[in-house]
DNA sequence: GAGGGGAAGTCATACGTACTACTCGACGCA
DNA sequence: TGCGTCGAGTAGTACGTATGACTTCCCCTC
């Protein structure tokens, strides 16, 4: 064995005084009633002392499987991800599984070239709010995907993001609100364009409902700019309601500026539920959507997918969480 | 071929009726010379039919590497790391090597087991903020490390951390200040650790300086109680220097509470400058670490490393921002 | 017509592991 | 003594790919 390059299962056999079977064996676990107690020490010895470490990709090819499970992600930016990972992370880890995070910015292309992405070396794909046409060049590999478009070619889970929406206007509603301004992300993602849909439909539904949208990127100036917008029309909005909790930030400045009191002038609603809306004053009202869950349920449907099943779609429910950005309207006479 | 099992390049050299050499040949480009034109297209089109994809444990097998690098972080919720990946995935783009994430939390113990890590398909490692014994694991896997302990193993890229807390307390102190408080992440870091003794000391240089303490987790209501205790001392501070920007969030929170404006009564500073530093009113004075470069470097470290280099220690200078969260102490008469 | 030489492919092998099927010896029992 | 059985271990092979060594055929030149 060459100093550069690793010891493989034959040098500690070698070492040993064994053949490679046996430290197969011993090392891998199986060999009670085969491997005599005193051998198979001898073998453990053997390996510690070179500092064995199995070849991964000749287990993978050998064995046909990696257990390991890549979790695509449009972006590592924004907190969402982390406890959808962790979710994730953890069903998998019941199950003897590993978990991968790989970024896929929606602008990217199909993955068509068969040698574009080395890291594919894995059993199965959960996609987190991605465009459909990611998938497109993973054909043949087994995937789930988490807050995307249930029409699309794989298993879902989602959240319930217009029932989410739903219970935020009629909350401003009941305060008393009707004009609503819709600080809405440009992003071509399934769940803007649900949250966009159901709004729309539910301030249609209230009886003189008005809503105005402007779009801004998901950050914190533009979106300011965009609420900005929005309060200049001649006839404002008295809530604003955003497309995340980011955008919503950019709100609260955009109020600011123009010397309104939050939510004395004017409400403000968030969504996703992320650590910046406790952090953020007033605390911000928004839809809580259990993220942890989301990765939990998916790595679950994605593990059933593996086992030969079939997962059926699954919906987790968001909840309103009513903190200080809401209120009654000011009447002004 | 069982419908089951995913076509090989055998199959395709059937479909196209040629040996697997040259459909290997044709798919690894390496054909010029070697395969007619017209061959090579029969061979790509029969791998279209199929919907062909290459094994990639037996690629990575038969190369012995897998021109995939780990990037190794404590969490997915700090969006710290985003701009990190972005620009360490950047750099091996261009190389031809594919980067994934991996989470290794700092309470998880070494990975000391042979077979706790079946994502290790890797050809080296890039840690960012890591624990030092977190690569114990790893022996034998090229590594560096991102703003981590330069006294560790591995060859190391950080930030001037100390450098941009001189700065900031260099600015402070300018306005006025002497009294400081410093709201600290309880987190066993090496950055948390030289940004304190950088405060420290800066302080204990500064005549008539003094600096109390208060420890903190990484959130914004743990930070506004730590900071509520800065505060309520017989000689509070008139400046909270805070260990990163989301507890300079509940710092804010803990001078409203007080009925102190920010930063008429009160000056508070973060540090990283994440998105969330102009998210917040007024805008947080703090020190921009140029997270996207780090990525950049230290990709482009462990790519020599790769290459049989020696890369050589990284400093990247932070960079203090003044906004609007920072100003002179109000005298008490 | 012999022989060189290039174009177009193929053969065979190795990468490191896991595991099935085998060997070999010792022991128990009739 | 002969035979089955069991414990302890090994030989050999397959996973799918990439590639160096080889073959075959045809054309060109002397």
């Amino acid at each position: 064995m060459p100093a550069t390059s690793r010891p493989t299962s034959r040098d500690v056999a070698q070492e040993a005084g064994v053949s490679q079977s046996t430290v197969s064996l011993v090392l891998g676990g199986k060999w009670a009633g085969r491997v005599s107690p005193a051998t198979a020490r001898g073998v453990r010895e053997a390996a510690e002392r070179l500092g064995y470490r199995p070849n991964q990709a000749a287990r993978n090819l050998r064995l046909g499987t990696t257990r390991t499970v890549m979790l695509m992600v449009p972006t590592l930016t924004a907190p969402f991800f982390g406890p959808v990972y962790t979710g994730a992370a953890r069903v998998a880890a019941g199950h003897g599984f590993g978990v991968v995070v790989h970024v896929w910015p929606d602008d990217a292309g199909p993955a068509d070239s068969p040698f574009a992405a080395p890291h594919e070396a894995i059993d199965g794909i959960l996609a987190s709010s991605m465009a459909v046409d990611a998938l497109a060049g993973f054909r043949g590999t087994p995937a789930v995907m988490l807050d995307s478009d249930p029409a699309g070619p794989a298993p879902t889970v989602e959240f319930g993001v217009a029932d989410g929406m739903r219970d935020l206007v009629a909350h401003l509603a009941g305060l008393g609100h009707r004009r609503f301004g819709h600080v809405a992300a440009a992003v071509d993602q399934w769940t803007f364009r649900v949250r966009a849909e159901a709004l729309a439909a539910a301030v249609a539904a209230l009886p003189g409902g008005v809503l105005a949208r402007s779009e801004c990127a998901i950050e914190a100036t533009s979106a300011r700019e965009a609420a900005a917008r929005l309060l200049a029309r001649p006839d404002p909005p008295t809530a604003l309601v955003c497309d995340d909790d980011l955008l919503a930030a950019g709100a609260y400045k955009a109020a600011r500026a123009l010397g309104l009191d939050v939510p004395g002038d004017l409400s403000v609603t968030g969504f996703d539920d992320v650590l910046l809306a406790t952090a953020l004053e007033p605390e911000l009202t928004t839809v809580r959507l259990p993220a942890e869950e989301l990765g939990a349920r998916g790595m679950t449907a994605l593990l059933e997918l593996l086992g030969g099943g079939r997962p059926r779609r699954c919906v987790l429910p968001g909840r309103l969480v009513v903190r200080g950005s809401t209120g009654p309207p000011r009447i002004v006479l």
